[in-house]
RNA sequence: UGCUCAGAAGCUCAAUGGCGAGCAGCCGGCUGUUAACCGGAAGGCAGUGGGUUCGACUCCCACCUGGGCAGCCA
């Protein structure tokens, strides 16, 4: 394509020749002779220089006028030089204002949360959610190169859904044309029989879930990247998920080293992320959790204490992770606090075959998953059991009657590996437009 | 939904029951700044409603809005 400007990651290509950038203004300070002007293209950031002898009066004039987040054109030369971040600097010779950026609310300083979400469309502008951003990108593309490299099939699953599949409470209710429907909390069941067409498939979307929920974990709307496999089992989908958490790792560790050096993310613990990750069943981790050591401290930190049988909760995750530099497998989970489709183990059947895999580091849960129940009269007597709508698996049921096999897959949440990778506190920093309990705007 | 914290200038925050500052914006100064610096003017019915008090941003009650934590889960 031929261009008549240049990005400022290409500067060094043009160290000493005539240049024309197109940006925004992120920054600007100035003297009585001199301004400096710092242009944002998307690329990256370059000080311009106006000084007073090198440009005409009215473009002299122009650099101390500009306010921040003015979009413009700027002509100049390319200079290396010791003092300039980045390496480079332009010696401006002329300016044009192509928009005003006015009075921008986002100023070089701190803000509160809610201020800066409710200006989350200009906050996008800043070099924090920029850095976070970029590295959801880098993870969405591994898991994408990551499938299509194994020969994975994309089959996208719908957003709009007829009936509630694991109970009503969570899900967003909408109007179909007069008909109940639901925005879709998994792609999951439909995958499952896209599976025993294509072997191995996976779908990547947004999930919708209803729950109020209110802390740095959960959003309402996130996106899930799910595969399913034919003829895959326990052990299998355990491979699977660590060789795709450890492939994901290392891609962002390979291209997104500066974000995460802006970010200040110690990647120490990140390197050392290869297949097998440590794993232990449910009974294991409860051991853990029953412990004296355990126990304490989650009197001590006023938790609800663990029992036996129940869910981890946010504090468990943290004891069973912490200064571990390896994510943890979970596998073995008793069958009454898993969904109804999970197969059973087969030498203890109150356990089913699930699989949590929780981030290092208290990031808790980034992969929920299991071997599906393959067997026809075994599926329908568990939705008999959960109390679902038989109808409305019908089509699902179907899967089981037609050519049955084992199969497996999981769902892994894009926001909290990147908020994992990020090393930052918050899941709304790692979606560009977060959607929680108290937040539909912008 | 429960517990907890907080609502004051466009933004971020101080102040024993008797209203202040920084940043942004405006005016002016400075030839190397890195959230630049220096000077000046301007900017306020303190979330809403009630109560206590000579007097309430401050103490009490209710409500509203949001943050953090928990549950739920990816």
């Amino acid at each position: 394509m031929q261009r008549d400007h240049v990005y400022i990651s290409e500067l060094g290509e043009h160290v000493g020749a005539e240049v024309t950038l197109r940006g925004w203004l992120s920054q600007k300070r100035s003297s009585g002779k001199i301004r400096f002007l710092v242009l944002r293209d998307g690329t990256g950031f370059v000080q311009c220089i106006a000084f007073v002898k090198n440009v005409s009066p009215e473009t002299f004039e122009a650099a101390g006028q500009l306010s921040l987040e003015s979009s413009l054109v700027v002509r100049g030369t390319v200079k290396a030089d010791a003092r300039a971040k980045g390496g480079y600097e332009i010696d401006v010779r002329e300016l044009e204002l192509i928009g005003d950026g006015g009075e921008f609310p986002i100023q070089p300083k701190e803000h509160g949360v809610e201020f800066l979400f409710d200006n989350r469309h200009l906050y996008l502008r800043s070099r924090t959610p920029q850095a976070v951003l970029r590295i959801r990108n880098e993870v969405v593309q591994a898991c994408r190169d990551f499938f299509y490299e194994r020969g994975f099939v994309l089959i996208d699953s719908p957003i709009l859904t007829p009936a509630a599949c694991e109970g009503t409470t969570t899900l967003f209710e909408t109007d179909y044309f007069g008909q109940q429907a639901f925005l879709a909390q998994s792609g999951q069941l439909y995958l499952e029989p896209a599976c025993m067409a294509f072997g191995k498939v996976y779908c990547f979307g947004p999930t919708f879930r209803a729950e109020k929920s209110k802390t740095r974990r959960h959003l309402t709307e996130f996106w899930m990247i799910e595969p399913e496999v034919a003829f895959l089992e326990l052990a299998g989908l355990l491979d699977l998920a660590e060789e795709f958490v450890s492939y994901i790792v290392a891609r962002v560790l390979d291209r997104c080293a500066e974000p995460l050096e802006f970010l200040e993310r110690d990647t120490s613990g990140l390197e050392q992320i290869a297949a097998p990750f440590p794993r232990m069943t449910y009974d294991q981790a409860a051991e853990i959790l029953r412990g004296e050591e355990a126990q304490k401290r989650m009197r001590e930190a006023g938790a609800p204490p663990f029992e036996y049988g129940g869910d981890l909760g946010a504090l468990d995750e943290t004891i069973l992770t912490e200064g571990k530099d390896l994510p943890l497998a979970i596998t073995h989970w008793p069958k009454e606090i898993k969904s109804f489709y999970m197969q059973p183990a087969e030498d203890d059947p109150d356990k089913v075959l699930g699989l949590d895999l929780l981030a290092p580091e208290g990031y808790g849960e980034i992969i929920g998953g299991s071997q599906r129940i393959h067997d026809h009269d075994l599926l329908e007597q568990r939705i008999r059991e959960h109390d679902l709508p038989m109808e409305a698996f019908q089509w699902y049921l179907e899967t089981r009657r037609y050519g049955t096999v084992p199969h497996s897959g999981f769902g892994m949440g894009i926001e909290r590996v990147v908020t994992w990778l990020c090393g930052i506190a918050h899941l709304r920093e790692a979606i560009p437009y977060p959607r929680q309990i108290h937040r539909l705007y912008p």
